[in-house]
DNA sequence: GCCGTTTTCGGCCCGACTGTTTTCAGTCG
């Protein structure tokens, strides 16, 4: 967790015990800081020690937040936060995470019967002592036994992979209901986030919540959480939330944009609209006069605001708005945009198919060109899997003889290994006899952020270097991967040719969208591979492409929507 | 507690759903 995570978690926190205990407007105060603060794009200890002033310039931070930052930075604790967990000695977060329980339940249950924990919120509810508590009953008690399963396995996001092949099942199912109009996924799956906390989906239908009969007898609806006539939410048998919300087909577009978010994107909507005599909602945009002007398409409503439709994945308040006022926004790569995959593994070291077989899988798909990249020995590479220096110049053959029969443009390559110096894990003489060299961290991934960006930088000055493989060595819920100076990290490899990758495997999806357009910005370019140790696996692209989308990526940005020609001319 | 081209004081997003309320509070997104 990163120190701004740790500082916005204490302010969320001075923010429940204060709603807790009946306190108006400090919260949202407090929740607004801790909510700017963990979208910072840089370390709050270091906006810190430009001093008190420069905390201040934080959104929704003053005086007051300011000094209990630098509190929290000097001491490791806030004095005011321990008064308030003193007065009210609860496990706030683990207690809200049941659902239906908030900050103020937490309170009264705390004051009725003086439960502090989940195993006590449990042990009281299973006692029947719940239901004697003023504004709980009978209903109240047995949502808590429900829900305490899921409040104890911490508040899990799901990949975006898991989520998305959900929704798709999910919107193949209605687009086959008579009464369904339309259906579309909307929230942080629309936009492509590489995590997402539920399934959003957007119905247009003039028939609202008697759908939800329909809904419940569907396989993945193992739970009921809500069912109203505008909204309805179930839960999976593998826990993941699915939220519905029943719209007219006439304000359709006005739903999708409202709920595809971002909020950060939507606040700067809104915001146009108020200055132009508007407001805009979940149900369109109207005048001062109520009168409805926008809606039924998403174009419609930006369109009122002097805006361009853009896509979802840059609707993250990063500048996309001043973007598009001044005529810059980009223009998105595609997924047919893409021409090849440059980095895919071999039964030569952990793939489970052979060469052929993989380049068989890449010309079904219609790819131009496939580099073989199978894993060098090395540190972080399993014992066995790696291939020796002396096999590698043996590979040349098969990637010759594949070469003879097939459409495809097969390049013969490696994935060599980082060292945690920066060192290449394959001889010099090696790399030469190649057409192309991927480098990659596979260990020694707990280094500092001066010691991590010193290795790449490291790496992208080898002359034979041309891709660094997903440079962070991120695994999405397991690991954190390397705190590199991404700026540094990409003039480096903007000056010196080298591409950083965006690999497409679900759970790396490394570099993400942010740091993409870092590099963008860089003059840099982007690799977008998928990593695939089996056939199908080459079909996991699409997450590459939209993440690298979620960084403002062109075709011209990205070498794998280039011509093999032009690669080669990038590489040599 | 924060913030300001309506305001340095007086506001703070809001609509939907559920449950326990007999008219609304708490939670959620």
């Amino acid at each position: 967790m990163s120190e701004n995570d740790a500082v916005a978690n204490r302010l969320d926190e001075i923010a429940d015990l204060l709603e807790a205990m009946d306190v108006d407007f400090k919260p949202r105060a407090y929740r607004r800081a801790a909510d700017h603060i963990r979208e910072l794009d840089r370390p709050v200890e270091q906006i810190a020690t430009e001093g008190q002033d420069a905390l201040e310039e934080i959104e929704g931070v003053g005086e007051a937040i300011a000094e209990k930052i630098i509190e929290y930075l000097e001491t490791g604790s806030i004095e005011e936060l321990e008064d308030l967990r003193e007065s009210l000695p609860v496990e706030m977060s683990a207690l809200t995470r049941v659902e239906g329980i908030g900050p103020k339940r937490v309170g009264m249950l705390y004051e009725a019967l003086g439960i502090r924990t989940l195993d006590e919120l449990a042990a009281a509810a299973e006692a029947g002592e719940i239901q004697t508590v003023p504004g709980f009953g009978e209903k109240s008690e047995q949502n808590i036994l429900d829900h305490i399963p899921f409040a104890r396995q911490a508040a899990k996001r799901h990949l975006l992979y898991v989520a998305r092949s959900l929704a798709d099942e999910i919107l193949d199912e209605f687009a086959a209901i008579d009464a369904v109009d339309r259906c579309e996924v909307a929230g942080s799956i629309r936009r492509w986030l590489p995590t997402i906390g539920d399934v959003d989906i957007l119905i247009a239908t003039d028939v609202g919540g008697s759908l939800t009969t329909t809904i419940e007898s569907l396989a993945f609806a193992a739970e009921t959480i809500e069912a109203g006539d505008r909204k309805a939410s179930y839960r999976t048998e593998e826990g993941i939330r699915v939220d519905f919300r029943f719209i007219e087909p006439s304000v359709f577009g006005a739903a999708l944009q409202y709920f595809t978010g971002s909020k950060h994107h939507n606040v700067q909507v809104r915001q146009r609209a108020i200055d132009r005599g508007l407001k805009v909602n979940e149900y369109g945009v109207f005048t001062g006069t109520d009168e409805r002007i926008a809606g039924e398409t998403e174009e419609s409503v930006y369109e009122v605001v002097d805006l361009p439709w853009m896509a979802p994945e840059i609707r993250e308040g990063r500048g996309e708005i001043e973007a598009a006022d001044a005529g810059a926004l980009p223009t998105l790569l595609e997924s047919s945009d893409m021409r090849g995959d440059l980095h895919v593994h071999s039964d030569w070291s952990d793939g489970s198919m052979s060469i052929a077989d993989m380049v068989d899988a890449a010309d079904t798909l219609g790819l131009e060109y496939l580099a073989i990249t199978d894993h060098a020995t090395g540190p972080g590479v399993v014992a066995g899997t790696g291939v020796e220096d002396a096999e590698l110049l043996r590979q040349r053959e098969e990637i010759d003889h594949a070469n003879q029969s097939t459409d495809v443009t097969v390049l013969h390559g490696v994935e060599a290994n980082i060292d945690a110096e920066g060192g290449i894990s394959v001889s010099d003489a090696v790399l030469e006899e190649l057409d192309i060299v991927i480098a990659s961290p596979h260990a020694a991934l707990t280094q500092d952020r001066e010691q991590a960006t010193e290795r790449l930088l490291h790496a992208i000055s080898h002359p034979q270097v041309n891709i660094i493989g997903h440079p962070t060595g991120r695994k999405l819920g397991q690991r954190p991967g390397l705190p590199i100076d991404i700026e540094r990290v990409a003039k480096a490899a903007a000056s010196q040719h080298v591409a950083l990758e965006v690999n497409s495997h679900p759970v790396r999806l490394d570099l993400e969208g942010e740091a993409v357009k870092t590099v963008i910005e860089h003059g840099g370019t982007i690799a977008i591979s998928t990593d695939a140790h089996v056939g199908h696996e080459l079909e996991l692209i699409r997450y590459g492409v939209h993440t690298a989308r979620r960084g403002w990526a062109e075709p011209s940005n990205v070498l794998t929507a280039w011509t093999v020609e032009e690669v080669r001319s990038f590489i040599d």
